[in-house]
DNA sequence: TGAATTTCATAAGTAGATCTCATTAGCATT
DNA sequence: AATGCTAATGAGATCTACTTATGAAATTCA
C-alpha cells in the first residue's frame, strides 16, 4: 500500500519542480526525496517525473496521479482535524470560504466575536467566487462557506444566518438623491451599473432590477464592489449594494444609500458545510456567533 | 502524520471487534496490531477502543474517526487504481452498481460481452437501491452505476445506454390476456400490483398508471420483481414489468406480456460515473459494450 | 574549449519503527 | 479453583527512511 509521505513528496515536486526545494519544503534531505520518489515509481511501474538537469517536470501520468494524491492528503488531514476536534470540540483549524461581495464588509463585524467566543480555533479565511467555493467545500479544502443560498446548494447542510437588504446607491447629484426611500417602480427605465459575470450579487441585483423594468449599462462591468461604488459616486449611474457594504462612514461621502420600500430586495446569507461533517458543534457555534454579530446591525435602520 | 497502515488496523478492529481476528485479516500478528493501535491512541491522545476481555468495542470517539479513516483508505485505493489504470487503461478492478430491478435481467446479456471485450478488467457487481448507490459512487466505493436516470443525478457524468420499455404483465386468465397490445387508456380503473417503497421502478410504473387513471392495490407490496411476477401469474392483479425481465422463457409459462401501443412507458437506463473520474477510457468502453449487447434485444420485437 | 556551477543520483552507515515469537496478566465460564 | 480466551508486554530481528558525503551529467560562463 502507498504511503502518505510518498504522496507528500510527489506533490512537493509537482509544486516546486525542483528536487532540492521540494526536499526542503518537506524537511528532508534531497537524496531522501530522490530515493523515495524512485521507489514510488518502481512500485507503480510508472515514470512520474521527467528529470532534465535544469527543468524537472511531471510526466502526463504523474500529472494525472497528482489529483488523486491530493485527495488522499486531504482525507488524511481531515482525519487528523477530526481527531483534534474530538479532543477539544471547539479548537483546531477552520477554513471558511466567503464571496468577495460579502467578506470585506461582513468580516470586520463577525471576526472579533468569533475570535473571542472561539479563542482556540484558528480561522483561515478564503475569498472566492461561489462556484470555486462549492467545489473546495466538496473536496474538503474548506470546512464552512458563508454566502447567499441558491437551490443548487441543497446537497450541503445549511444554517440561515441573516437576510441582507440591498439598497440603492446614487451620487449626491442624482435625481433620487433627495428621496428617503425608493419603490420597486422607481427603477423603471433606469440604467443600472453591474458587476462582471460570476458574482452572484450581479444575478440577484439584476433579477430584481429587470423585473422592475430597469436596464443594464452594457458599456461597463465592474470587477469589484469598490469600483462600482466609485462609479456611482462619479454619477455614472446607479446600482444596488448590499447593506453591509454601506455601513462604513468613510465611503459615504459622495454617495447616497436609499432603502427600498415596497418589495425590498434581499439576499439570504447562509452558512454551509458538508452533510455529515464531523465538527458540527463547531459549525453551530460559528453560525450562532455570526447571527449575533450581524442582526443588531440591521435592527437600528 | 498518520500512517495508512494504522488506519487499516483501526478499521479491521472496528469490523471484527476482536484483536486476533483483525490481526489475521491484516496479515500481522496480534501483538503487532495491539501495539500499533496503542501508539495511534497515544499520538491522538484519544482512547479509540474499549477493551473488555470478551467484548472489544469502539469508543464514541473511535466510532466518529472510523468514517474519516475509511475516507482516507478509499482515496488511497483510488490512487492505486488510477496508477494501475495508467499502466494499462483497460485493466484493473471496476466496481459497478446496479438496481435490483435491472441487475438480474440485464447482467446475463451484458456480462459475456464485457468480459470478452475487456478481459483484463475484474468486474465487481453491487446490487442496491438507487439512493445507496449514489452515495457509494460519491464516496468512491463504486466506480460506475447503471440505472434509470433521474434529475438529481445531474452532478455525475452520464452516458445514455438504452431506453427500456415497460410492458403489461397479466395472467393467462385475465381479461387482457387475449390482446396483442394495450393502450394507455386500458389502464383506467385497473388495480395495479406494485413493488415496495424505494424501488425506482415503482415510482416510474405508478407515475404512468396513475395518470392513466389506474389504482394501486394497497393491500400488498412486493419486495422483488420475482414475487410480483408470481402474484401476477396467480391472477391477483396486473403490473408493469421492464422488458428485460420478460425475456426469459422459463418464467413465461403462466403469464402474458403485452406491449403498450399509444404512449409507451419507458425507463431511460444510463451509466453514471463521477465527473472527473480518472478512468474515462474504461467507462466509455463499458458503455459501448453494454449498448451493443442490449439494443439488439429490443429491435426484434 | 575548459572551468565552474547547478542539480539529481548513488553509496554507506545509522536510528527508529514495525514486525515476530514467547510469555504474562486479566476476565469469564465451568 | 481450574480452564480457556483474549489482549498486553518484553526481547530481539528486520526493515526502511533518513543522513552525510560523493559522483555524474548537463548548463553556464570565462
Amino acid at each position: 500500500m502507498i504511503k502518505i509521505r510518498d504522496l507528500e513528496y510527489l506533490i512537493a515536486i509537482a509544486e516546486h519542480k525542483h528536487f532540492g526545494h521540494a526536499a526542503e519544503a518537506c524537511f528532508v534531505s534531497q537524496p531522501t526525496l530522490s530515493g523515495q520518489i524512485q521507489k514510488l515509481e518502481q512500485r507503480l511501474k510508472l515514470t512520474l517525473i521527467e528529470r532534465k538537469t535544469r527543468n524537472v517536470m511531471l510526466t502526463p501520468a504523474g500529472e494525472k496521479l497528482i489529483n488523486e494524491a491530493r485527495q488522499v492528503l486531504n482525507a488524511a488531514s481531515n482525519f487528523e482535524e477530526a481527531a483534534k476536534a474530538l479532543l477539544d470540540p471547539l479548537s483546531g483549524d477552520l477554513h471558511i470560504g466567503l464571496i468577495p461581495t460579502l467578506a470585506p464588509y461582513a468580516l470586520p463585524h463577525i471576526m472579533p466575536a468569533l475570535n473571542s467566543t472561539l479563542p482556540k480555533i484558528n480561522f483561515y479565511l478564503h475569498e472566492n467566487r461561489t462556484q470555486d467555493l462549492l467545489q473546495q467545500l466538496e473536496q474538503g479544502k474548506l470546512d464552512i462557506l458563508i454566502l447567499p443560498w441558491l437551490p443548487e446548494m441543497e446537497r450541503f447542510e445549511r444554517y440561515d444566518l441573516f437576510a441582507e437588504p440591498l439598497v440603492m446607491a446614487t451620487s449626491q447629484q442624482h435625481e433620487f438623491a433627495t428621496k428617503d426611500q425608493v419603490n420597486f417602480d422607481d427603477l423603471q427605465q433606469q440604467k443600472i451599473l453591474t458587476l462582471e459575470d460570476g458574482h452572484c450579487l450581479r444575478d440577484q441585483a439584476m433579477g430584481y432590477c429587470f423585473s422592475a423594468g430597469a436596464e443594464e449599462d452594457h458599456s461597463f462591468r465592474a470587477t469589484s464592489l469598490e469600483t462600482l461604488r466609485y462609479m456611482v459616486a462619479s454619477n455614472m449611474g446607479i446600482t444596488l449594494l448590499p447593506k453591509l457594504a454601506t455601513l462604513n462612514p468613510l465611503s459615504n461621502k459622495d454617495i447616497r444609500y436609499i432603502p427600498f420600500l415596497q418589495p425590498e430586495p434581499i439576499r439570504e446569507i447562509s452558512l454551509l458545510c458538508r452533510a455529515g461533517y464531523s465538527r458540527m458543534d463547531c459549525v453551530r457555534a460559528v453560525a450562532n456567533s455570526v447571527r449575533e454579530s450581524i442582526t443588531p446591525l440591521f435592527k437600528n435602520h
